[in-house]
DNA sequence: GTGCCTGCAAACCGTTTGCAAAGGG
DNA sequence: CCCTTTGCAAACGGTTTGCAGGCAC
């Protein structure tokens, strides 16, 4: 059978020399299915099908996915760091430093940022990767 | 004497009912002198005047002077905060993914994003609490 | 069969906590 | 003299590591 359609995971791993395990299948899809997911939580998740995998190998594996660029994290300040699917829109997240709360605004709202940076420092920015603090609406009233 | 200039430690402390000691006056003072430094940094500082200092005593002081308003902390990813004198100027961190350098550049840059996300969603936002991640000019090449 | 990948346990870093003693007001 | 503040040591959460055995190829 042909392949036609985008990389798959298995060819991906292939094409760098890695192999192809349960586990690499299981904590992607674990990271897509929960869109905005700890390390921790991708591990519980993953543990729901296969009991006997371990955390280690869930931060070995999500260093992996994120250098063959199938996945992402983002640092939303507070304990770790949330992982996104690569396939995913592009956002940014606002965290409220009273309520804790977090928002998802579309990436295009830091164009102008991103735009600046590149012009003063040559600076190629990646906007998601970090959180952006501040008070929200409910907060300042 | 007349309390002319601005409020001093002791009286910023005492006016929300704390006490000043040697460590709070030299942990401010720490602060101030290394301009970016690390709660680690920070405690080893303070010790070269005063060796006893804990770095339990360090978190507790830097807790308080940031509630009091007289330092700030950023997170540029790997491993501790930075902490800020709130006399310092408001200034931004890029912080390169490929060679880990960090960049100062004025708070200004972000001038559009604030204001953006004020409109869209009524953020206030503190630019500088998160670094900007990213590629610096010479790993671009 | 070779050697990458995994599970386990221990170590690690940065931070927080409970407690009794020290010292500021 | 009271009560905040401190030093100490232990515990904590999140992450990384060394190693022996297991499994993809």
């Amino acid at each position: 059978m042909a392949d036609l359609g985008e990389p798959t995971l298995h060819s991906t791993l292939r094409a760098q020399g890695y192999r192809l395990t349960a586990q690499r299948q299981l904590v992607l899809q674990a990271v897509t299915e929960l869109r905005h997911g700890t390390p921790d939580e991708i591990c519980s998740e993953v543990q729901r099908t296969a009991g006997g995998v371990n955390i280690s190998t869930v931060y070995r594996t999500l260093e992996l996915l994120e250098e063959l660029g199938l996945v992402t994290h983002t640092h939303l300040g507070h304990g770790a760091p949330t992982y996104h699917a690569a396939t995913d829109e592009d956002h940014l997240h606002l965290v409220c430093r009273d309520c804790g709360g977090v928002v998802e605004t579309d990436a295009s709202v830091a164009d102008a940022l991103v735009h600046e940076l590149a012009l003063r420092h040559g600076f190629e920015t990646d906007v998601a990767h970090f959180a952006i603090y501040g008070r929200c609406q409910e907060c300042s009233s």
